[in-house]
DNA sequence: AGGCTTATTGAGAACGATTGTCAATAACTG
DNA sequence: CAGTTATTGACAATCGTTCTCAATAAGCCT
């Protein structure tokens, strides 16, 4: 389990930044294509490894899409959860520590421990009425 | 568009009770093997339709897992949220009116219309510590 | 700058979950 | 019971993701 040395890329840095430039939450094909239309060179599984390194640093934040793909999203550091058009995938960060404190009452009410919770807001925005 | 008859059929009714039988979530691969060990020589593809048919029916809740399969599981009809044991998948239903307003609100709140969520609490459930 | 070590890359194969195909079967109707 | 057709099951096909491995290039040390 010897930590191996991580090594900075050019290719990680473009996906970084494509990532970044993203509108919502984007699968890493669909990064993939975006950054061969510019003319990169990058591999598919490249793409794939990055963002998987990128949302383990916690620079990304994944999501499984309701149809079993993993899409990501650049986002800030701290914890937090997404709203999300269901239409345009515009996407706003919320924050809400009274429903973090009831996810972690709820399990150890029920004995549970080292709690952990998924939640994510659906709906269409206001510009895709 | 004409809507067709369903028919009710010896397999289905075998996938419902295989399903109730179960502890947690399932997959239908796991369902399957089930009921091909108590004999069955039902069909695998027919397993993912008949758990399709019963999640559109309301009589089990899709759980998209970790690792990108779907899981199924019976539950009662009305809206609720999971709490689920990682190590061995016992599964507790949760109910919380604070926090299905604060879902909605939230999304109104960004002018984000027709709302719906996805809530999950996991944890280690005390058997399992 | 030059050379060494080895993490990383990219192309393609391999994989696993899910869905489609289609002839055979079996629910319902009357 | 006979006719219509939804459903079945075996298999092929699809699709997202991971694996393999030889080639490349970061980082490090003169
Ligand atoms: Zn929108
Ligand atoms: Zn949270
Ligand atoms: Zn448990
Ligand atoms: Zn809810």
């Amino acid at each position: 389990m010897a930590d191996l040395k991580r090594r900075n890329t050019r290719q990680k840095d473009a996906v970084r930044h494509a990532l970044g430039e993203a509108i919502g939450f984007v699968s890493a094909q669909q990064l993939h294509l975006v950054l061969k239309n510019h003319g990169s060179t990058i591999g598919l599984a490249t793409v794939y490894r990055a963002l998987a390194d990128l949302a383990e640093a916690g620079e990304a934040d994944p999501l499984q899409s309701k149809d079993g793909e993993l899409l990501y999203r650049a986002c800030t550091t701290s914890h937090h959860h997404h709203l999300i058009c269901r239409a345009c995938g515009k996407t706003v960060e919320i924050e809400a520590d009274r429903v973090e404190k009831w996810a972690d009452e709820v399990a150890s009410e029920h004995g549970f421990t080292q709690p952990s919770h998924t939640i994510d807001i659906f709906g269409t925005c206001s510009a895709c009425q």
